[in-house]
DNA sequence: CACTTGACAAACATTCATGTATGTATATGA
DNA sequence: TCATATACATACATGAATGTTTGTCAAGTG
């Protein structure tokens, strides 16, 4: 094959991260070949390789890619995060972004089902700082502190608890949906739950 | 080296499911060998292949091992589980033992975070019966429909949604204490999250 | 219009885990 | 006590994925 033009390799740079989505999501990321990547899109390893320089690197960068069009498009949806109710608005844009973005449900259950990641830990300390705390949720937890300095919040409630409570239940919830156990749609389970738990703690 | 007696054989399969579970969570199941597993227990990847057909039965026999141990500690804990009061105490019983015993939270970590599992998929098939349905924790919703039948729980409640909202609840929880996330015990931050829920759809 | 470099494809070498086959000394059972 | 199966260790063969190297041809560049 013959040399491409510069947005024919963008747009290949492109195929080879959704290729990856898709493979990555199907087979699980250790199975997964970087031929079947390239394969899936129709080209070789050796596209794979010019673009990235190992497996590792595509994982990470796929990770990257996607976390950003996601906090992107959350932002959107939400675009402040201060009270209670702004937290559930939040939680809910995420349940709706997994149940209508095939994109984002392939890379949330990638994410929770389809990786080691105590083997791929070196990966997070390629990841850009901030990511960690996004994927921890530890934004959470200043949003009710602030919350409860308001005074929106009882003080005697303990805000990392409740931050627990709140990030875990969304995340295990979420983890049924997309393995199929929850049959029910996630914002319908979801949203009850959460209004629940911050009502029990409002003042 | 030579023949072993029985017993010692015995000991020796016990060994490499021990060895198995280590090795399994500290590197991950794709990128563990038999090899790792059998120098762990100072054999040789002959003494696993006599005792287990291959890397897969080894993982099955592991995973019915630990479930089988799990459900016997957790019966003798809570014997029966009728009431909201009774699921209450055995998502207890769970946390505590994850909190207090080494070996299940090895087991848990490497069931949440260390496995492929849509690759595996495959292994659930080789798995006794009524392990999909303990795994899923559908029995839980069995429990809530008969609590609702005797007025225990409004009649208005969905109990499949209340279901997905305990069990989502204490899976995501345990998660991210397993992955050090969640900085507080447990049970700590487990208990008034369930007794809320149960609280908000008792009778 | 040279000619350099970019964007790959194709071939090659290496590693490494797996499965199997073979060896072996002893526990066990008749 | 003798034959045999047992409980492994050791050696071997295979395949598959990786990383690298080389080839190639057109897109850029001056």
């Amino acid at each position: 094959m013959a040399r491409r033009t510069k947005e024919q390799a963008r747009q290949t740079r492109q195929d080879i991260l959704r290729g990856a989505l898709s493979v990555f999501s199907e087979k699980g990321f250790s199975r997964s070949t970087l031929n079947d990547v390239a394969k899936r899109i129709g080209m070789t390893r050796g596209a794979v390789y010019w673009h990235f320089k190992d497996k590792q690197e595509l994982l990470v960068k796929l990770i990257e890619a996607m976390h950003e069009k996601e906090t992107k498009l959350l932002a959107e949806k939400v675009p402040v995060v201060d009270s209670l109710d702004d937290l559930i608005a939040q939680f809910l844009a995420r349940a709706e972004l997994l149940e209508t973005n095939k994109e984002f449900r392939k890379y949330a259950y990638f994410m929770n089902m389809q990786v080691e990641w105590a083997t791929e830990k070196h990966v997070f300390d390629q990841l850009r700082d901030g990511y960690m705390h996004d994927v921890s949720l530890g934004g959470i937890e200043k949003v009710l502190a602030l919350a409860q300095q308001r005074g929106e919040i009882r003080p005697e409630i303990d805000v990392e608890v409740a931050s627990d409570t709140l990030v875990g239940m969304f995340i295990g919830m979420a983890q049924r949906y997309l393995c199929g156990f929850a049959l029910k749609p996630l914002s319908l389970s979801v949203e009850p739950a959460l209004k629940r738990i911050c009502d029990s703690i409002r003042a």
